[in-house]
RNA sequence: GUGGGUAUAGCUCAGAUGGUAGAGCACCUGGUUGUGGUCCAGGAUGUCGCGGGUUCGAGUCCCGUUACUCACCCCA
């Protein structure tokens, strides 16, 4: 029995081929370009509002997720991926960001710098154990945003809004933002009560009965007809908030509404992780199926005492990469993606291979992006290649220029060529491309 | 966890009623012994997802299985 690389063989002889785990995929160039992009995009205007970058673990102590992202939601009860190691700790590949975010500006004392609210930003992969399907995978990439520690309705405002612009400068036209506020520890369990009270009359499956009671609201979201059907007069948030709460929302919504970023009011909009309080938005594209979310958040004023810290209200959101790239696909929006390489290198023979290779080196120092034909294809095979790098221009040279002291310089938009004196190369180069 | 769909070349896919595989794109070679992108001519490529069954004969029919995919659920 033989095998091919990337293949291997089990007992019993069978040949497979590795592939990736389910619900995951890998990121290859030239696609995985356009997710940097996306990456950057999001991130623009968070860096340029005052928000410093943070890094965190991948994985976290179990409890940190149980108890700040809930235990009666899914993500924690069903979807982590969760390991015992060999000294006995309970962790989690983390599910979502703010908890660990969170806990890492506690840990690391930034509200006691002084500052609040400490603002900050995050990139990175998250993982939870679900069925795959459309914009749903099982390891998944978010860019975030958390703002620690204050409470502010400019600071909700603050947040959708540069959300709203980095999705715009992408270009993206058919996203929506849906807004809603869920009350406080004062107004929500009142509403809460009332809407269990309501129901629990209604002709339901088991599951959802069994969600009345640990999360009613979620009820709220479910999208089967017959179950929507049935919610028509159910008691809505909105009347039973708060004077304090109805006023902070009232805030909220005037500020968006001064930055002309257009949203709608959607009181069915609950999100499916406890912490939130008050205000909390969603993204939402229409050309992506099922999966119509491409971030969400909100505020959780709750969330810091509830993992062991001080009282710090705050407010962020976390976009999804994965599912932003769906969405520019579904509006058909091609990213402008600058050509990687702007010198192409292409020698003839063994003496020019050493004096380009020379002339990519000096042209790299200079910050000039430059790429060499490797591996000795021949002359046309090479062309090729320079072509399909993008380069503005290509560099050839034979034993007949190098006698004559100079290289072929072509411009690979009009095919034109020039002999350039090698010694003025790269001066050359950086003319032509300024 | 529950349901539906699909699986044929690197990619996208065609292969009524069973007779042992095709197109477009991509790739390679030549036209141009030192020049890409256009054009012309030519070429290579498949355990038809896997296992079993029916049949003289299965890509095609039946059973099983795996993978992928979409939807429910959930959410980024």
């Amino acid at each position: 029995m033989w095998t091919r690389p990337g293949e291997e063989c089990d007992e019993s002889g069978i040949v497979s081929t590795f592939k990736a785990p389910k619900g995951t995929y890998d990121l290859t160039p030239p696609d995985s370009a356009k997710y940097l992009a996306v990456r950057e995009a999001i991130a623009a205007p968070l860096k340029n509002s005052g928000y410093g970058y943070i890094e965190t673990p991948g994985f976290e102590d179990v409890a940190l997720f149980s108890r700040g992202v809930g235990e009666s939601t899914d993500i924690v009860t069903k979807e982590m991926y969760t390991l015992t190691t060999k000294g006995g700790s309970q962790l989690a590949l983390r599910p979502e960001g703010t908890a660990s975010v969170l806990r890492a500006a506690l840990e690391a004392n930034l509200h006691k710098l002084g500052n609040l609210p400490v603002k900050l930003w995050y990139s990175g992969s998250y993982y939870r154990y679900e069925r795959p399907q459309k914009g749903r995978y099982r390891h998944f990439s978010q860019v975030g945003a958390e703002a620690i520690g204050a409470e502010d309705p400019a600071l909700d405002a603050e947040l959708i809004i540069l959300a709203d612009q980095a999705y715009r400068a992408l270009g993206l036209r058919e996203f929506r933002i849906l807004l809603n506020s869920l009350g406080d520890k004062e107004c929500r369990p009142v509403y809460r009560d009332a809407l269990q009270g309501f129901l629990r009359e209604l002709d339901l499956d088991e599951e959802t009965r069994r969600r009345i009671e640990i999360n009613p609201l979620r009820v709220l979201d479910d999208k089967r007809p017959e179950v929507q059907k049935q919610l028509t007069g159910a008691p809505v948030l909105r009347d039973f908030l708060c004077d304090a709460c109805k006023a902070y929302h009232e805030e909220v919504r005037d500020l968006l509404n001064e930055a002309g970023v257009i949203y709608e009011d959607d009181e069915k909009l609950v999100r499916g992780l406890d912490y939130y309080t008050r205000t909390t938005f969603e993204f939402v594209h229409d050309g992506l199926g099922s999966q119509s979310a491409v971030g969400g958040g909100g505020r959780y004023d709750g969330l810091s005492e509830m993992i062991g810290g001080p009282a710090l209200p705050s407010v962020g959101w976390a976009l999804g990469v994965d599912r932003t790239v769906l969405a520019l696909e579904a509006e058909g929006i091609e990213l402008e993606l600058p050509s990687t390489t702007s010198v192409f290198a292409v020698p003839l023979g063994e003496e020019a291979r050493r004096v380009l290779f020379g002339v990519v080196t000096r042209l790299r120092r200079e910050g000039v992006a430059a790429d060499f034909a490797y591996g000795g294809r021949g002359l046309k095979g090479a062309m090729k290649s320079a072509n399909r790098s993008g380069a503005r221009f290509t560099i050839v040279a034979g034993e007949r220029d190098l006698a004559e002291g100079h290289v072929q310089l072509k411009d690979m938009e009009s095919g034109e060529q020039t002999p350039v004196p090698v010694s003025d190369v790269v001066e050359t180069v950086r003319a032509r491309l300024a």
